[in-house]
DNA sequence: TTCCGTGCAAACGCTTTGCACGCAT
DNA sequence: ATGCGTGCAAAGCGTTTGCACGGAA
């Protein structure tokens, strides 16, 4: 991908058809460092092409998420949101104070993936993972109440 | 909580009215293992009581769920679950084909947990683990084409 | 030229809510 | 008697889909 905005031989090795509405969201998602919901792409899209519809935004998000150009994410009662599919496994580390978001990239599931096949008879082929916590600063906001 | 259906004092212990609404819905829960959907609940409950409404069942959850006495758990594109308060830490294993749900008793996270503290200096509290595979029905049903 | 992609509006599915009535306290 | 809980219907909300047009290959 090159940083212009024009993702034509990306797209069309992808099997994808090159549009300014799949380029436009490329360029925003090469952007965003962190996960957003369909709305927000579509809001921060507008702004440079105003006639690109909601819809739209969800028909090549879906299409990306088929072909693993991005990833989706939903939480309990939220709405999902999207990225750019992470290069490495990771999993996330979240602040439930200050929201802010670590990645951590040692996955510690690899032997126990395999212990609840033995015992279950699933093959397991997916996991989520996500660690709740307070960061180093919002515990010291805590502690002083 | 007894097992005939009446569950009047343990609702009054946790600030609510005793219905037969709510004494039938503890009594489902009670008896099914895995977690449910509203609506499965729902169709269970009509069993008993075919005047109750699926609204009712909402609400009711809803309220279980908020004193504690259920867990609301939701997946990408899926229906919210619902089941009791697990009694101890446990994990879900779903079949991405028929969402059918294992519960596993054991957690691998304490020592990454720990590892992960002292990495980010975070002070990890809570974590979200689900697997997602296929079952081993649904393995054969897959490889039948 | 041939379809795939898009804008638009409407439908969808799960869940929530407004309202008036009924029942537990 | 009081006010929470309920049935019913309708609305909400994120997301998907039908249709006809437009643009990429």
């Amino acid at each position: 991908m090159d940083d212009c905005g024009n993702y034509k031989n990306y797209l069309n090795e992808h099997g994808m058809k090159s549009t300014k509405q799949r380029n436009l969201l490329l360029s925003i998602l090469a952007k965003i460092q962190t996960p957003q919901t369909a709305e927000k792409l579509y809001l921060q899209a507008i702004k440079s092409d105003s006639s690109i519809n909601l819809s739209t935004v969800y028909r090549v998000l879906e299409k990306f998420t088929e072909k693993n150009i991005t990833i989706r994410t939903s939480f309990l009662d939220d709405k999902s949101v999207y990225s750019l599919y992470p290069k490495t496994h990771q999993h996330q580390l979240i602040c439930m104070r200050c929201k802010k978001i670590v990645l951590l990239e040692h996955c510690p599931l690899e032997d126990f993936e395999k212990s609840v096949e033995e015992s279950t008879h699933f093959s397991v082929v997916n996991h989520r993972l996500e660690l709740y916590g307070y960061c180093r600063q919002c515990q010291k906001i805590i502690a002083m109440g």
